[in-house]
DNA sequence: TATGAATGAGAATTCATTCAT
DNA sequence: AATGAATGAATTCTCATTCAT
């Protein structure tokens, strides 16, 4: 019963100081970055020795590793219902748009931090972590494609080469978060910003006829 | 008493060890990181000796400056033509755009190791570097948003938020690049690559009806 | 979570640590010199890790800074009574002042090593020990000057630049220490040197009746 | 003909570089202290090239060596007429002790730097420059010790330990010296000073009645 | 489990010295 | 003879990692 307690006491500690060095060290890769970051200046910061540190993560790289997966987690755990109901009038596919890119942008605002980490860090730290992001920025692009695809299929898109463009609005997409995290959009609000990349990515640069009516054009 | 010859002679003796260097530092950041890279990689790869890397530059650091100023200043020279002759009619839009395009992936192509360096590495060795960088995505950016405003202007293109829009062209432009440059492009060739962006970017993905006889639209 | 006793425990190792290092490069000064030392002599001489050097100094030369403030602390405590009780008869003065550099020579023993290198090496370190040391001097000099002036004041020494002759007599004094920490000493004794040190600072050169009976001069 | 005149412009040249790069050395041995001296700096303000410190000297250490050989040299020959004549009363014994060390004084003020050089540094370089600056002061110091010999022997002054006291008369020297040297004199000017000093070390500091009449004291 | 002093391998950096011109 | 670019041995210094408490 007691070494129970005991046991269960133990852990809830060694967790709580997992969590304070993976704060920790959130807040000094973005104050520092990663490669100016020492494994002391992260125990400073959460307010552990040294040793402690070793008891956790093998190493820094190890530490972000963390970082990144439970990143990637909660980031997928919330996307999940992006594919929930599929669009069926051209209005709709614009609304279900904005909708999974402004619940999206909500998602990675709640990660700031670590998510403006990952666009300039990780792919500078090794091969295996630029690849690992690829491979989630890939993810995202398959998410995208699939929607589009669906759209041509429905006859609301019209025929490209979807996985082409899926890349460049993923590559849209990194760009405005980027410059949104940083302060720098260049748009009033995220709002606008959002309904902007949405016009354009439905309807490109080029100057047409107004009157759309959602119906899908007659082909 | 130095002669005249003596001085040519050492300056370009010391020259030539200089580029010896900036080539070497090239290819030991590719292969392996610019973080993982030791002074000692550097001067082996060059071979020269450890002190006369001290010579001509001050750290790791600055090899780097070196090469992106280098290649920044060779991407503007060639950049400057980009908008040379503006367009009159839709089609010369598309095909101006598309010269530009082909272009400057020429020009970044046959920079590749540094590209790739820069896509990779810059914006994570520290702030600095990180803006400077930013400031030359803004300054493609700018470049792009001025062709969209005149086309704008001359009714070639629909008004939006241009500022916005040359931005995220500039994502997309970025991520294609890297996908690229790493071997990883959704296209059978660059040039079908380029003719989805450039396709994609003036029409979106929006399907209407087909026939544009490249007039302006009554408006 | 750091228990008392662990506290306390490693400061101690610490403190030990620290005088085995201040030991080390003592001995290693006095050996080969303050600028031929290397850092890497004085932790094999303290049997310490390079490492542990610089947990404790930052520099070569902060470990000179701390054994010089531990020598000059040292003998700044000793010094103390020095003008503990003043004399009143010619003979008392002279035997107090025996006293006094008889007290200090045996301090200055005891510290025979630091000493030596002080006087062979602080001026020559830099400005700032330079400065320091000279402080020392003139803090002695400024020590024996009141004495000076109180014998002065009492008719037991003739009017004099007091602050001059202060001066002059630390010269001496450093000069015969420094014959006597070298073995040079010109004197079968350490007495019998400051027997004529004495002598000489009371009564000159100049050859004169001799009997003196205590008694100040009537004027 | 014409290559014997070639040989003496380049023995002449020659010679003029040797010069320059010992003031440079004395300047910025001066400025900097002889340890934190490199050889870039001293040709730096010579104004020549790296290499050709090498055709004049093997080290720092050796134009030290050179310059402390011309201090000496050019001391010792000024120093010669010291025991010219020797005095016969007791005021000439103090006139020609004022003389020579007011000659003296001019000497080494005239090679100020150098021989601040000299008190600060030269033992600090290693034990034979030690030595060899304890040569001469000690040369000086048996100089001196001649001269009080001489005044004993004729009765002019007390029987001492002269070897002491020409060694303490030294250190007086070398304390009054340094502080002359760095402008912290105790006394007005530095006649003053050296009237103090002759007094003190002919009389002491003890008070006695004031007549002397110069006549050797009856025995 | 947590700690922080100690460690030492390894990297950066300096600078006296060489040597081709 | 003079030069100054190149050199690399030698040192300092850092910091991830260990380990005794």
């Amino acid at each position: 019963m007691t070494s129970d307690t005991r046991q269960q006491v133990d852990e809830a500690r060694k967790a709580r100081t997992r969590e304070k060095l993976l704060d920790a060290a959130t807040k000094v890769f973005m104050r520092d970055g990663f490669h100016a970051t020492l494994i002391s200046d992260i125990v400073a910061e959460a307010g552990v020795g040294q040793g402690t540190f070793y008891r956790h993560f093998q190493s820094k790289r190890e530490v972000f590793e963390a970082l990144l997966e439970r990143l990637v987690s909660r980031l997928l755990v919330q996307f999940q219902p992006m594919n929930d109901q599929l669009p069926s009038t051209f209005e709709e596919y614009i609304e279900a748009s904005r909708g999974v890119v402004t619940r999206m942008a909500g998602i990675l605002e709640s990660h700031r931090d670590m998510v403006l980490l990952v666009l300039r860090e990780a792919a500078a730290i090794d091969r295996a972590f630029e690849a690992k992001v690829e491979e989630v920025y890939d993810s995202f692009a398959l998410q995208t494609q699939l929607f589009i695809d669906h759209a041509v299929r429905t006859g609301f898109a019209r025929p490209c080469h979807t996985q082409a463009v899926s890349q460049a609005l993923v590559g849209m997409g990194l760009r405005l978060l980027r410059l949104w995290l940083t302060n720098r959009l260049p748009a009033p609000t995220v709002e606008d910003a959002l309904s902007e990349f949405i016009e354009f990515a439905f309807r490109g640069m080029e100057a047409r006829p107004a009157g759309r009516d959602g119906a899908p054009p007659a082909i």
